[in-house]
DNA sequence: TAGTAATACGAACGGTCGTGCTATTATATT
DNA sequence: AATATAATAGCACGACCGTTCGTATTACTA
């Protein structure tokens, strides 16, 4: 029996670096031209590959669409969920709101949400693609109602809101929000979205 | 001086009608498949044309395009607006609000709200077809917003309500509850969004 | 009935798409 | 240094895209 020395901390790398170059200029670029605009010559170009070399890492564009979406999704919970996670109450509700527009305002994606530009786009082409997106946002929205629910629990809500309720309209807010930036290439719509829910943040919780 | 007897009724009328059928049929495919879906082999094939024939009614794609967002502005004015405009006051904004989800959930277009499908496709392609979109969009807005300050300039909505901020929150659900009637492919939000605005009008409104 | 527009068709164009094959280069292991 | 393996390039394919052009068909006019 062999007994090899261990390991050597990385085996490959050469190849997991312009993935990772692949897979953030896409996912970048399909903010703003939706994932069916992406194109895999574009992609190579940009990047200096040839488009055979490019696709090798992906075997069929719907496997680098994919990969795309999981790029978006842990960049979408670093920046919005994570940094929440430290509040809790009601608090974590604000914050995670606050995360969302700041997320979507700052230009996190040059297209704004990435998860609003495709998910109008796929939800009439079945794959793996649309349950990837699908279960993204189902998510997100969970991820906002377990919140409004644990807030409840600690009697920061009244008791009288329905928590399914209350994180539809806060994501309903949010999405117009990104929606109206991105149509109308105004930023004002990022505060009223903000003063919407702050208002009705006021009337449904118990403590400030 | 020629004196040509009047006019016939109709100069030309076999033309108009095929493209009328195009564009109905293409309407219909764009709220599903988007506006850059849309594929003039396609269209052709499906109503048994060719595809040079059928191109020679716009003379490029844009302008079917553009024709194609006409044709949407014209029947959700028809179905949502048009039947609003018998009521005054704050019940023309929720027959507003009303008739949008009814637009929405009846599925006047396959793919649901027609717009929601090609704003998000389009707010970062420049051009005439996203100007038109941008235009029709503000409209809807700007119609919302104004009936809201016409009903408080009845007394019908309390004075401290800014009517821009009411109209926004309105089309935010009212546009989520398409999103995730889309994306879920479940008729529960359209109660949801319902229950959300008949709530926030409540609040705001001095009469029933 | 002849002539003239309006419509529609068929074939072809240059381009770009995703994808497969084969060769070549760069890295890692022996 | 030799070799195995992973990464990338080159090239070609069939399909479909929007668009053009010349021609045939249809309908209206004179």
């Amino acid at each position: 029996m062999k007994m090899p020395h261990p390991k050597p901390k990385v085996k490959r790398a050469r190849g997991v670096k312009t993935r990772d170059s692949i897979l953030h200029l896409a996912v970048n670029l399909a903010s703003v031209e939706g994932l069916e605009g992406l194109t895999i010559g574009k992609l190579a170009t940009k990047l200096g590959l040839s488009k055979s070399g490019l696709f090798a890492h992906f075997g069929s564009k719907e496997e680098l669409q994919l990969a795309v979406v999981e790029t978006a999704r842990t960049i979408f919970a670093e920046r919005v969920i994570k940094p929440a996670l430290q509040e809790k109450g009601v608090a974590r509700l604000r914050t995670l709101y606050q995360n969302y527009i700041v997320y979507s305002e700052a230009k996190v994606f040059p297209g704004g949400c990435f998860f609003s530009a495709v998910s109008l786009e796929f939800d009439d082409r079945p794959g793996k693609v649309r349950d990837l997106i699908m279960a993204s946002m189902k998510t997100w929205l969970e991820m906002l109602e377990g919140t409004a629910r644990a807030a409840q629990a600690m009697n920061e809500i009244k008791p009288d809101v329905d928590p399914h309720q209350l994180a539809f309209e806060m994501h309903a807010l949010a999405s117009a929000a990104n929606w109206s930036s991105r149509l109308f290439k105004d930023r004002t719509a990022f505060r009223t979205a903000r003063t919407a829910v702050l208002q009705r943040l006021e009337q449904i919780t118990t403590v400030n």
